[in-house]
DNA sequence: AGGCATGTTACAGG
DNA sequence: ACCTGTAACATGCC
């Protein structure tokens, strides 16, 4: 699930429900992720108030009154669910919390100072969890290389046009690469790529000034439209009821093999190719 | 049964 | 040094 867009949506819950809460207890139920949650995050985070949750690239920020800030990255198949155990009820973060998700997979809990129930669950444990100094946080290795948000006005076409002229990776490692553009995956750079009529294969140095346009304009309408459908949500995600994602409806491109080019006019058929180990979807008539 | 999966990182080889 | 492909991480689905 998690690129920008659903990583953003997240965000957004999170803000409507927990912002401004204080912590009573964590609970670390497993430890086991990309990187051990360290024990200490129990003591750093009692009785510690949210005072902004953020987002950069794919990573979730939870700033605390203490000066520090929870790092979440949620790796292939990490959900965070807001309970109220009151009423036993699931609250929308983007994902319901459903009877599908099995609580083997639940690693950390956070009781608030009120009916609410933080849980990070992740099945396949890519994600991981870490606890940073807030006046630090940019010089953490995670966050410090990380090229310009998509969504800024940074990302603009003196930039791209500046460091695509030195590069000589295909334009899907380009697009896929956090250094040069921060929180876009496979999904979406599929989508862009389709949208903009450019081979994923293109070797970004030669990408004239009107792909650079495309790229751009695709790029920022691409993610806008999927936040505001509440993401994508795809594979085990399809069936369970309650589910907020929609953006998998207007794919044009990923997982669409063998299947019309929906591009106007165009009507290719719709290949698949990997490119890096990842699945890359294309148009052999649109995309040249 | 084996291939595949929204991410990141290390390594080998060109 | 830079690039690509491959494997690894762990689990579930088809």
């Amino acid at each position: 699930m998690p690129e920008l867009p659903e990583v953003e949506v997240v965000r957004k819950s999170l803000n409507n429900l927990i912002c401004g809460l204080t912590i009573n207890k964590v609970d670390i139920f497993n430890d086991k992720l990309r990187y051990k949650i360290t024990k200490k995050l129990k003591k750093v985070l009692k009785n510690q108030k949210i005072i902004s949750i953020k987002r950069r690239a794919k990573f979730l920020l939870i700033q605390f009154n203490n000066k520090k800030t929870l790092l979440i990255h949620l790796g292939m198949t990490g959900k965070i669910f807001i309970l109220n155990r009151i009423k036993n009820k699931t609250y929308k973060t983007s994902f319901y919390y459903d009877k599908k998700f099995k609580s083997k997979h639940n690693h950390l809990g956070i009781k608030f100072n009120s009916h609410l129930d933080l849980i990070y669950n992740d099945i396949r444990k890519f994600g991981f969890i870490k606890i940073l100094n807030t006046q630090k946080i940019n010089l953490n290795k995670h966050l410090s290389n990380l090229g310009p948000e998509p969504l800024s006005k940074n990302f603009n076409f003196n930039y791209i046009k500046k460091v695509t002229r030195k590069c000589t990776k295909n334009i899907k490692n380009f697009l896929m690469d956090q250094k040069y553009v921060s929180g876009l995956g496979n999904i979406y750079v599929n989508e862009i790529l389709a949208h903009s009529s450019i081979n994923p294969r293109k070797v970004s140095y030669k990408l004239d000034d009107n792909d650079i346009l495309k790229i751009i304009k695709n790029t920022k309408k691409t993610l806008f439209s999927s936040i505001k459908l509440g993401g994508s949500s795809i594979r085990d995600f399809n069936n369970i009821k309650g589910d907020s994602g929609k953006f998998q409806k207007s794919f044009i491109i990923y997982n669409r093999e063998k299947q019309k080019c929906k591009k106007k006019t165009c009507g290719g058929i719709i290949k698949k190719t990997y490119i890096s180990g990842r699945s890359t979807f294309f148009c052999k008539r649109c995309q040249n």
